[in-house]
DNA sequence: CGCATATATGAACACTTTCTCATATGTTTC
DNA sequence: GAAACATATGAGAAAGTGTTCATATATGCG
């Protein structure tokens, strides 16, 4: 997932003025320095990034973005949804704990049953987001 | 999709509902067939659902997602985001190409330089619900 | 024109993901 | 307790992904 390359960081403090210094903060020349560094200072948390990488990564699967869609709309459990999706239970088992690891979907048990639904109301909305943004 | 395996089928026809002759859709026996149905009937085209997982996928990785916070706020040329994420101009651009073919951003070319932003506000909207479900 | 700069792309390797098969866990029923 | 059922999970093969290196294209400048 991750596999950055070199953190690289950055803010070279002896930067200064105009004229020929070293403006670089990866390999590369800077051509628009101050919106860089505005970049750099803005930027989000990078364990929030790669956490949130890994939701979508979890999302970036149609089998599992049909598991959403039926869930959207009722509750059902892992049998329920094998046949909904045409895939085998174990496969069906095995994208639900991937969808319950990223916090995408949560269960109830009752007796030997499992009945899954979404986790919470951002993944609605990014599961109606993301359709509008592929319908237009 | 691949329903192979062994029948198993044991269909209950005491079951009542209008009488859609399959009471076997896939390989594992229904234990909710009402909420199996109305599930099958609303789903989403599966061709919508494998474009969002493209899109989704290309989301899934923490250098793309750097790139698009940072070009919520702002547009960048190609060495500034090389410069702010931390990597190399080839990697930047090898990313860039694919979040241009998801249509997560597009470009504008003024001389030699090519300037990226967000190309919609879906892709705001779904980095920032994304980032919403993280915190919580 | 010739050279530097800015960006794009193909190939290849290390790493990750997804599926299937086999089996484990836990629950209900007899 | 044993069998049947619903679900969960580990292992491993096949396919996919992200990075780097090398190189291509295109623009600007002297």
């Amino acid at each position: 997932m991750t596999a950055s390359g070199d953190g690289g960081s950055a803010t070279d403090p002896s930067r200064s003025g105009p004229g020929d210094a070293t403006d670089e903060l990866c390999d590369v020349h800077l051509v628009h320095e101050d919106a860089v560094h505005e970049a750099l200072r803005e930027q989000e948390d990078p364990e929030h990034l790669t956490y949130l990488a890994d939701t979508f990564q979890i999302l970036a699967n149609p089998t599992r973005l049909q598991i959403v869609d039926a869930l959207s709309k009722r509750e059902l459990c892992v049998c329920d949804l094998a046949a909904v999706v045409g895939v085998s239970q174990s496969a069906v088992s095995h994208h639900l704990r991937q969808l319950r690891q990223m916090k995408i979907v949560r269960y109830r048990k009752d007796g030997r049953m499992a009945y899954y639904r979404l986790d919470d109301e951002h993944i609605a909305s990014l599961f109606a987001i993301g359709l509008q943004h592929v319908r237009e």
